[in-house]
Formats: C-alpha cells, structure tokens, sequence
RNA sequence: GGGUGAUUAGCUCAGUUGGUAGAGUGUCUCGUUUACACCGAGAAGGUCGUAGGUUCGAAUCCUACAUCACCCACCA
C-alpha cells in the first residue's frame, strides 16, 4: 500500500507506526531487534520503491526514558493518600461541612465498565473540589447489598433452585457473595482514586443500616404513616414477591386481541381481550350508560363462556362506546381499571392467580397452568366451541418488573405500605425546596408523583433483606412492634416483647417472614451516615446532606422515598442539592450492556490508559445528560497529563536559584498577560465548579493551559529563561510557577495523580499543605504593574502572522528571520522588542 | 396519546441574555534536535433536522412537522 502513493511521506509516532515496521520487517529492512520506537530521537532515511520515508524517533532499548511514568505514579500516589489519610473526615475540624449521600451500589454486578466510572468519578470532581474549597467534606461510601438484585444474581450465578436450599443457606451466599463484590467496587474506587473515606462504610444489610432501617419503619408506625392491608398488589410471578409502582418497566409486546361473545338472554355480547386466561376472574361487563346497544341490558346478566356462570352487566361512564365493541369485561384482577371497579362497585372477587403465576381452582379445567399455557389452551377451546369471533395482532406496552422483565400481575396478599398516594402536594413542595442540577431534572420528579397511584407497598417475599421488626399473634394477627431498644432485631430468632397479645390474650406469636423493599433501606441513607461518627454535635450537622449524586433513573426511587421517609420522620429535605447525573452509553450510543459486550472491562482501560485519562473522559459529561465512551477523550486525557508531566520538567530545568516566595515587580507584558488570564479562567471554572458543571470547568482549564498556557506563554518566555537578563529571567520564573500552581491546582479535582505527582515535585518544599488535595482552591493572583497590556492580542497575532508566514514557506519556526514586515497593526515601541524576541525576526518593521 | 431532552464540520460535542458559525478529534500540507512526535504551525470542512413566523438581524425566540432517546399513560 505505501508503495501507491509516490509523494515523500513522513511517518509520525502514531497508530500507522507498528504498520510500518511490519512492512519494514517483511522488506528485510528491519531487522535490529535492538531497536524500539519511543518518545526520543533519532533520524534515519530509507529509499525504499521510490518511496521516501523520514522515519524518527528510534532509539535503542537500554536508553532511558525521561517520559512520564504513569503506572508508578498511580501507585505512589494512592499508597500515599492511604498511608497519610488525605480523605479521613476530621471531627475536629471548625471548617464548615460538605456532606455528599453517595449512591451505595449494587454490588451484584461482576462487570464493571466505562459507566461505573463515570458515575462515580462524577462526584468525585465536586468532592475534590470542595475539599480545597476548605470545607471538611464527609464523603462515606455504602454498599448496597440486601433485596432483589443480589439475590437474582446469586441465583443467578449459582444456578440455585430456591425450593432446594434453606433460607439461612441462601443468605450465607448472599453474604459472601456482597463482600466479594464491595471489594471489586473498593478496589475500582481506588485505582481510580476516588477520594472517598474508606473508614467511614457500610453496607444496607449491616447492623447499624438494620438498626436505622427498623427505626425508621417504628417511627412511621408511630406517626401513622404505615399500614397493614390485604389487597390486591403488584405481584411479580417470577419473582414471586409484591413490589411497588416504581419497580415497574415499560414493554413493548406484540399481541392478539381476541373477540370473544358472551350471552345474555338471548343476546350475543362481544367483548375484545388481550387476557383470556382471565375469564374465569371475570366479575362483570361494563357499557357506557349511554350507549342505545347495551342500554336495556344494564342490570341483567351474562354468561360467561366455557366457564358457564352468570356475572352482572352495569353501566359505567368512564366506558368509551367507539373504543372496541363498547364492551368492558372486568377481571379480578387484570388491569388497573379492574382494580378500580372492584374497588368503588364492590364486585365480587374472583382471583384465580396464584403466586407462581399458575391458575388455581378457578379455572377449573385450566387449574395449575401458567399464564401463558392456559391462554393457549382457553383460546384453542373457545375456537373449538365457536365463542372465539376473530383474532387480530397488536402491539401493546405492558408493565413488566425491571428486575427480571416478567409481566406483573394483580394478587391478593396482605403487606405494609407506607402513605404515599395522597400526599402529593407536600411531596411537590419538597421538590421544590430542593436545589435541582440541572433545574430541568426537577420536572421528571415532579411528573412521577403526579403519577403515583398506590401506597408504597414496603413488603418482599423474600429472603435476603433487612427483617420486619414484627410479629403477630398467632390468634388474631394482630402485630406487636419491637421496642426500639431491641433493634436491630430479628423476628425470627427473638421473643417479641410482650407474653400475650394486647388484643385477645393469646400467648403465641409468630414472626413477620417478609423482608422490606430494598429502597425502604437505602431510602434512609442520609440517617445511616451520620451514624458513622461517634461525636454528636457533628453527628446532628450531618444531616441533611449537602449533595446528592446519583443518576436520573432512581430519581422516581431513591431520591423520592428518601424526600418522604425525611418528611415523616423530621419535617425536612433529607439533602440540599440533587445532582442528577446520565449514563455511561457505548460509542454508537447504545446502553452498556453485558449482553452486547459492548465495553472495554475497567481494569483494561485503567490498565492501558491510567486513572487521569479516564477521568477526563468522564468530565466530559453535561449535567443530567449521558455521555458517549469515546476513547478519542481518554487518549486527549492521557495527552493532557503527559503535557502537563513535560511542563513540569521544563519548569523544574530552569528553576535555577528561583526562591519560591520571591514576587516580581519586574513583570513583562507576557507575564501580565497571562496571569491575567490565568484570573479569568479561575473565575470561570470556579463559578463553574459551584453549579456542579465540571465539563464547563474542564472546558475552560483546558483551554487555558493549552492554548494559551503552552502554545503561547511557554514560547514567549523560553528565550528569556535561557537568556542572561537576571531580572527578566526572575519574572519569568515567577510568572510560570505560579501559574502552573494554579493550573495543577484547579486541574487536581479531575486529574489527581499526575497533578500531585507534579505538586510534590515542584512546590512542595514551599507550601505547607502535604496533599495537593489538601491545599486550598486558588485565588485570584495579584499583579504587581502599572502597565496595560489589554492590546496584548496585537501582538499575539503579530506573532501569529510571522508563524504564518514561515510555515507557508516551509521554513522551520525556529529560524531567525533578518527582517519582516507586519500587516497586522501592532503597537512596535510597546510590542516591538518583544515580538522580535518571541517570533525570531531581527528587524521588524 | 401526554411530557422531557436531543437534532450544529467526516466523528464526539460546545455555543451564556438573538448581532458575520466554535472546540477537540479525524483529513491534507509543512516544520521539528534539549519540556513534549504522547510535539508545533498552517489549510480545507457547516445554507446550525424541515417548513413557516416575529425581528433591521435567528443556531438562539414562537408555531407546525420529521427523526432519535428516555419518562408517563393506554393496554375492554
């Protein structure tokens, strides 16, 4: 392929270079193993089928390379963060607090990828930051590990049939299973120097997260937020547990519609349904009171076919005449609308579900089929016995549990419930005492309670979970709460704190089997972290939260139950600002799945592209919205901490006898100028910090040190480091350390490896802090000038012009010119020196 | 059906209160011997989803539509 094209080529220190040597190889022309591409110098020129190749950079193996070392750094860095609890909560600390309610993460997962890290990292930027804002932050980190989830997932994993092992079994590797998982997340956290304190942690099925949790469900009891009810409740077959309205996922389903006759004295009845399993839970047909067809038989009955009973016809305006034949069959229960009819009409009940999802004695014939098989069976039996009209496709959305995708059901079962539904006005108006990034996130909050229809339904059938502190009594059912002394408690293995019941004598109890929601858990994360430190004044400032980050799914969740358990039990917000992050999304935009394979595993990128650069990519990110993996960012990312290692050591070379605390007031124009764009992108990124928008904040630091910092002032000045003017090399010196302080400093949130390892090396002897981390945010650097450079840009393009103009002529950018002429208007008595000195042009005119 | 967000250079995305289109990356040309080839300079690239409207002037404000994503509802 090279030998296509016939214009001279250079071949640069890039992708195409392994190509290169492959062909080079295959040529015969390499063939020294000795030798190795790397970051310095050598020229060598090969003439090979008049093709040119200028081939650079080849130096032998045993020469020692000056390039950053990433891996060691990390290492260093981490090991000394550790070592000298940089990220340890102070109790004595007088600074103001930064209390951050991390999301604790499911543990059950095994493969981390790109969206993890964003995640996280994502606070992580704000949690940097306002530690060098000087506020004592209190960043703990939880684990969540009770509930559904871990318990699929051990299922899952190890092909458990639940019915052929013990509960306490189960648990066990439950257990082990979360601990294995909190040291994976640990171990990621760390590489990629999340800066949380790791002595301050736990886990949703710790004593103390139990304790609180069972605290919590006594003082609702207590305030009469709770109730026990029997009632139908979303059930998930598979699962075979109750959950609640914001476990529910959308669906989309292809499916028949069946039209299917009832009798009534002689009348056919048709009716449309996608549920003919149902028929025999069918309590009634509704029409609309107005409709001429029906109107006569309001009151009368129907047959209801191959089940032969008689169920009432009754009128109802909420039926739509010109949807479907204007005929509503009502099932017990089958949809929402059933729900409400059965409820407000008292109709009968007929609930022919069972919980493994299988037709009970109802369907007579049906009995003991799955859902799916005994709709199969009851429409092939319809058609045989000709009440089966017509069949036709549709596609419909069905609510499915979003734990598992099985399509939920309607079952009868007795469960706690917290009072949600009718406190919707109070809900919204902690919505909007609440501090929103971004303000848009605020609406999805605001629509899903006014979506809510139901209680939050708290009760599991499940095993592995923070355990009711309840019994009953075995007589009347009547429940006795544990004392609040007991907690966190067990049913199961403790004696209720009463020998009989306070309600008909009896003296035996029997435990509440169920375990709660494991959102009634995290729910109460803001009251669980305090809990983590023993002083009690500060224990009281720790709630509420300062911040809390999560992403825009568990909003209708985590942030909402957290909002109503803070009202019940104390009148206020449970945090201060929410910020609501997005997802990590694969390079086309997809979800980041295990089953699309679609990412590179964590370890790997860390492994190849470093903490830094992966991070940086993660700054990317808008508020609120998801971000695309884009492996362009991280390797702009690693580019920018290689960039910033070699500002280092070009500063570290010409430090000479600079004294640190030395302020220059002999400063050039160069000097002013860049020091006060050094203000300016601090103001920037500062405001941009304090609404939480780190993409902004990296934005504007990134195009200050690169473009202005390193392609301009870095030029501009090097002529004077190596000159023999003391005074101006003086300025100069101080100039560029103290802005490149700076720099490090307000890129230390996003980049805290290479940034301290640059700290440590260049500025640590003079500054007192021992972490970069720990030092404090910069301020805005005072210039000591009378002068005014505000038409500084002149100059900029003047030099700008003259690089033009040697490029254009091929002429390299360090040649002298001995005389040039400037298009551009520049103000030569101020400028002039300057402009010949920077841009190389003996005499400009 | 209702809602929210997105639609800007080949790709990934910025674009603050309406004033002549921005960055990174990729492409092309050229340069480079002491901070850095994990570099530097330069060039090419867009009627800002479509159609209307308001305005002296619209990527930006309004209306409708299209496509995509997510949320909610429907599911007789």
């Amino acid at each position: 392929m090279y030998q296509k094209d016939p214009s001279p080529k250079t071949y640069r220190h890039r992708d195409g270079c392994r190509e290169l040597m492959e062909w080079l190889t295959l040529l015969g022309l390499w063939s020294d193993p000795l030798l190795k591409i790397t970051g310095d110098r050598l020229k060598l020129k090969f003439l090979v089928h008049s093709v040119y190749i200028t081939f650079k950079n080849i130096i032998p193996l045993n020469m020692e390379s000056k390039n950053y070392d990433r891996i060691a750094t990390e290492k260093r860095w981490k090991k000394f963060w550790e070592k000298e609890k940089i990220f340890q909560f102070s109790e004595k600390s007088k600074a103001p607090l930064y209390v951050v309610d991390t999301p604790p993460p499911y543990v059950s997962a095994d493969h981390l990828h790109a969206g993890h890290i964003m995640s996280y990292a994502q606070a992580e930027f704000i949690v940097r930051y306002q530690r060098m804002r000087g506020f004592n932050v209190f960043y703990p980190m939880g684990f969540d590990d009770n509930g559904l989830p871990t318990e699929r997932f051990v299922e899952k994993k190890y092909k458990i049939d639940k019915s052929k092992i013990t509960k306490s079994e189960f648990i066990k590797i439950c257990l082990q299973e979360t601990e294995q998982g909190a040291q994976t997340y640990k171990k990621l956290w760390d590489d990629l120097g999340i800066s949380v304190d790791w002595t301050k942690t736990y886990s949703t099925i710790s004593p103390l997260a139990t304790k609180v949790s069972q605290w919590s469900f006594l003082d609702l009891h207590k305030k009469g937020a709770l109730y026990r009810n029997e009632a139908p409740v979303l059930w998930c077959p598979s699962c075979r547990t109750a959950i609640a309205q914001a476990d529910l996922e959308d669906k989309k389903e292809d499916a028949k519609i069946n039209s299917i006759y009832f009798s009534s004295h002689g009348t056919k009845l048709t009716i449309a349904t996608t549920r003919p399993e149902l028929l025999s839970a069918c309590v009634a047909l509704y029409v609309n009171p107005t409709d001429t067809r029906y109107k006569h038989l309001i009151g009368k009955n129907a047959l209801v076919p191959l089940f032969d009973y008689e169920v009432p016809i009754r009128a109802s305006e909420k039926v739509d005449s010109a949807f479907g034949t204007g005929l509503m069959m009502v099932c017990t229960w089958g949809d929402k609308e059933d729900l409400e009819k059965w409820q407000t009409d008292k109709l009968q009940t007929r609930a022919v579900l069972r919980e493994d999802g299988r037709l009970n004695e109802l369907g007579i014939a049906y009995r003991g089929l799955k859902i799916y098989e005994a709709r199969k069976k009851i429409i092939s039996d319809l058609q045989r016995k000709g009440y089966l009209i017509k069949q036709e496709d549709i596609s419909h959305t069905l609510n499915v549990h979003e734990r598992c995708g099985t399509p939920v059901e309607f079952i009868l079962s007795k469960q706690w419930f917290i009072k949600i539904a009718d406190l919707q006005k109070t809900w919204l108006a902690y919505g909007k005492k609440l501090h929103w990034y971004p303000e848009t996130k605020r609406q999805d909050y605001e629509l899903w309670v006014n979506s809510l229809q139901w209680d939050w339904c708290i009760s599991r059938q499940r095993y592995y979970g923070v355990p009711f502190p309840v019994w009953y009594c075995e007589h009347c059912l009547e429940p006795i709460l544990a004392h609040e002394k007991m907690l966190p408690v067990n049913p199961a293995e403790v004696k209720p704190p009463l020998s009989s019941c306070p309600k008909c004598g009896h003296k035996k109890f029997v435990p509440e089997n169920d375990v709660m929601d494991t959102w009634a858990t995290s729910s109460v994360t803001p009251f669980i972290i305090r809990e983590l430190v023993r002083d009690k004044q500060i224990k009281k400032k720790l709630f509420p939260a300062t911040l809390r980050p999560n992403a825009f799914e568990i909003i209708r969740t985590w942030d909402f139950y957290s909002i109503v358990k803070s009202h019940y039990h104390f009148q206020s917000v449970p945090f201060r600002d929410v910020m609501i992050s997005g997802h990590g999304l694969d390079e086309h935009g997809r979800k980041i799945s295990k089953r699309l394979g679609n990412y590179i595993p964590s370890e790997k990128l860390l492994e190849e592209y470093g903490a830094d650069a992966i991070r940086y990519w993660a700054t990317g990110a808008m508020l609120g919205q998801n971000l695309r993996f884009n492996i362009q960012e991280v390797k702009k990312g690693r580019k920018t901490t290689i960039k910033l290692w070699n500002v280092g050591r070009l500063i570290l070379m010409n430090l000479g006898d600079f004294k640190f605390k030395e302020v220059s007031r002999h400063l050039e124009c160069a000097d002013i100028w860049i020091l006060q764009e050094f203000n300016q992108t601090l103001t920037k990124v500062t405001h941009a910090f304090d609404a939480y928008a780190y993409a902004k904040a990296k934005d504007e630091i990134d195009q200050f040190f690169w473009s202005k910092f390193t392609d301009y002032y870095l030029e501009f000045i090097k002529y004077r480091l190596s000159g023999d003017d003391a005074i101006s090399q003086q300025a100069a010196r101080y100039t560029l350390t103290t802005v490149f302080l700076g720099i490090i400093k307000m890129y230390a949130p996003i980049l805290p490896f290479i940034t301290e390892e640059l700290y440590q090396l260049i500025y640590k002897k003079n500054e007192r802090a021992k972490s970069l981390h720990l030092s404090q945010w910069p301020s805005v650097i005072e210039i000591h000038t009378d002068q005014d450079v505000s038409d500084f840009t002149q100059a900029i393009a003047a030099i700008d012009e003259i690089r033009k103009y040697k490029s254009e002529r091929a002429m390299p950018l360090g040649s002298e010119l001995a005389k040039y002429k400037l298009t551009t208007k520049v103000d030569v008595d101020k400028y002039g020196e300057f402009i010949r000195n920077a841009a190389r042009v003996k005499i400009l005119r």
